[in-house]
DNA sequence: ACCCAGGGTGACG
DNA sequence: CGTCACCATGGG
């Protein structure tokens, strides 16, 4: 858990924070709206653009009053949750337990449905890098207009515009072969699917519906799922997390159904915090391209 | 010239 | 149900 918060000249300051790393939080493919400067990182998410500073175990978010605090930014960074018993329940699995070693202070943010879902619907079979410019192109192009500090941001567009959006446009912003996805999937929203109903379903049935949308599959269902409603038992497996099961852990799941077995028996209700420990380890260390690598290396 | 990147879709068996 | 070519685009 965390320190009482304080609020001071639009300051929300947060002593004695351990379970808390800005880079691996914002840096790690959950998020693509983060810039850093030295020890501050900007980023833009609900309209607004907001810093946060992490100093000798004390956090800085700022510009935020109270209420931006307990309305937004508590929940955006997951700061009610108990990180470290979460950690204490991994503890026995030694392949987690590296990846917690690796980054203490990894957490799974709770962002913008929308935002969220057509971020990772542009992630498919792309990289992050990319990733992050194309969806800055569309703020560019589509998004609201954000003054601060003498220089102008731009909102995540919402539903209506892109929408309406054409199609050589979307090409133009480097989306590819997705333009059509991100246009049907925001026609979609804007003519009445609720994401936020979502949160209320079980966890099943708020994929199936997901995976209705085009351009949403399984993949990118789940990192909805984990990454903007609340579901932390969705485990998404992309390229490196499934090469990880199978290379690392030695899994010999037969289909999907096996593996998703098998996820859920070794990972539990916190399957998807477990893979953002994972997923950043293996990644930044290039682990597990092949069998074996991981006891080459490590042990 | 190839291969890969936080995959999804449609066709085919 | 499982497999597979294809899909834009940029970087290695």
């Amino acid at each position: 858990m965390i320190d009482k918060a304080e609020y001071e000249n639009n300051t929300v300051t947060i002593k004695h924070i351990s379970d808390f790393d800005p880079e691996a939080i914002l840096f790690c493919g959950q998020a693509f709206r983060w810039a850093r400067e030295k020890n501050l990182f900007r980023g833009v998410a609900f309209k607004r653009v907001v810093c946060i500073e992490m100093r000798e175990g004390t956090l800085r978010i700022f510009p935020a009053s109270k209420k931006d605090f307990e309305e937004i930014w508590e929940d955006y960074f997951d700061l009610k949750r108990d990180y470290k018993a979460v950690k204490d329940g991994f503890s026995k699995d030694i392949i987690l337990q590296k990846g917690m070693e690796y980054a203490p202070g990894m957490r799974v943010l709770n962002q913008e449905p929308f935002e969220t879902m057509i971020s990772f619907i542009l992630s498919s079979n792309n990289n992050i890098k990319r990733i992050s410019g194309i969806i800055e192109k569309l703020c560019m192009r589509y998004g609201e207009k954000i003054d601060f500090a003498q220089e102008t941001y731009f909102a995540f567009p919402d539903a209506a515009s892109l929408a309406d959006a054409e199609m050589k446009d979307l090409m133009e912003c480097g989306t590819g072969y997705r333009a059509r996805y991100v246009k049907a999937a925001a026609q979609a929203v804007y003519q009445g699917f609720n994401l936020q109903a979502l949160k209320k379903m079980p966890y099943a049935e708020a994929k199936k519906e997901l995976t209705g949308i085009p351009g949403v599959g399984e993949k990118v269902a789940d990192c909805i799922l984990l990454y903007s409603l609340g579901f932390v038992q969705a485990f998404p497996l992309d390229v490196w997390v499934r090469r990880t099961i199978f290379n690392l852990y030695g899994c010999s799941a037969r289909n999907d159904k096996e593996l998703n077995n098998y996820i859920c028996s070794r990972f539990g209700e916190y399957a998807g915090l477990a893979q953002q420990y994972l997923f950043h380890y293996v990644r930044k260390n290039r682990l597990g391209l092949r069998k074996e690598e991981y006891n080459e290396k490590w042990l």
